[in-house]
DNA sequence: GCGTGATACTTGACACGACAATGAATTACG
DNA sequence: CGTAATTCATTGTCGTGTCAAGTATCACGC
């Protein structure tokens, strides 16, 4: 597989003036295109990548959550939820549960038929894994993810 | 600014077993974090990220481009260029012509409106690019580059 | 010329994400 | 208490992304 450089796949014609730019728009890139694999991977399931995440963190969390928790995990705004939950709801993968002690939380569940399809998606998702980055050494594997880390600290609070 | 692991910044109980998966799960996170901060950005300037993304790649190009031309360098599939152009058009920021030599190719020009536009973008953009990820040392931001670069090269062709 | 297939877009149906505004339940406080 | 502020969730609107299907044009073979 032939090298190519940012710069060259998108037939950009001038060289970055700042490796500010170059690394941002790799970043974004590189989101974008992963992203678009795991959502092509979930769909074969009939899920999209906000439902598996969704799906996913109600499995890592072992107990009902309420849909503020779950939207704080998600990068997503909250009335997003609210609509993902709802189709969540009509596959039967999520059951709602409203509160006793405070009514207004609601709390999210996952059905066993969600289970099983997060159980048949393990695999899969980890063959994926490995297709897309697994030609990065354990090394660099480490230091990616450290280099993403120390650049979401610059990240302005507000949101 | 506190060292934040996405270990414990997604609240997640166990370590990761596989460093792919983390890796994965920094370069999704932080691609999405950083998509919503440009998105917030273009929204003060009526834009949406897709938006601006179209006309920055028709201003580096310098000449009006094929529908064709432009999906490809998004990561986007065809029929959602359709209404992307649509909406520059209704805003006057790009102008459709189509080709006398072969007609079923359409050409996509920049307007001087949105020349002005993009002008004006230039500025807080790059302030952005220093905000996010300023606080990187040069060699940082080249190291991450170059794994980025590398990461995308285990994308399997057929898209 | 005249099919036949390929190419370049367009359209329509549906799901999703971001935002603003609203409703409903709870808490704070004078 | 009782009103105000806060919190949790939902609804509606808009732009977008995806798929499937359709239209217009071109290129080729006969």
């Amino acid at each position: 597989m032939a090298a190519k450089p940012l710069q060259q796949e998108i037939k950009k014609k001038q060289p970055f003036e700042w490796p500010e730019q170059e690394a941002i728009l790799n970043i974004l890139r590189t989101g974008d295109q992963f992203q678009n694999r795991f959502g092509r991977l979930f769909r074969q399931y009939g899920l999209t990548s906000s439902q598996y995440n969704v799906l996913r963190i109600l499995r890592g969390e072992g107990r009902p959550m309420p849909c503020l928790e779950i939207a704080e995990r998600m990068i997503q705004v909250v009335p997003a939820i609210t609509g993902l939950i709802d189709r969540l709801e009509l596959q039967e993968l999520v059951a709602r549960n409203r509160a006793t002690d405070d009514r207004r939380v609601v709390y999210i569940e996952l059905t066993p038929k969600a289970v099983r399809v997060l159980g048949d998606l393990d695999g899969p998702v980890q063959d994926l894994n490995r297709t897309l980055i697994g030609h990065l050494t354990a090394r660099e594997l480490k230091e990616l993810s450290h280099l993403l880390e120390k650049a979401r600290q610059g990240m302005p609070e507000e949101t």
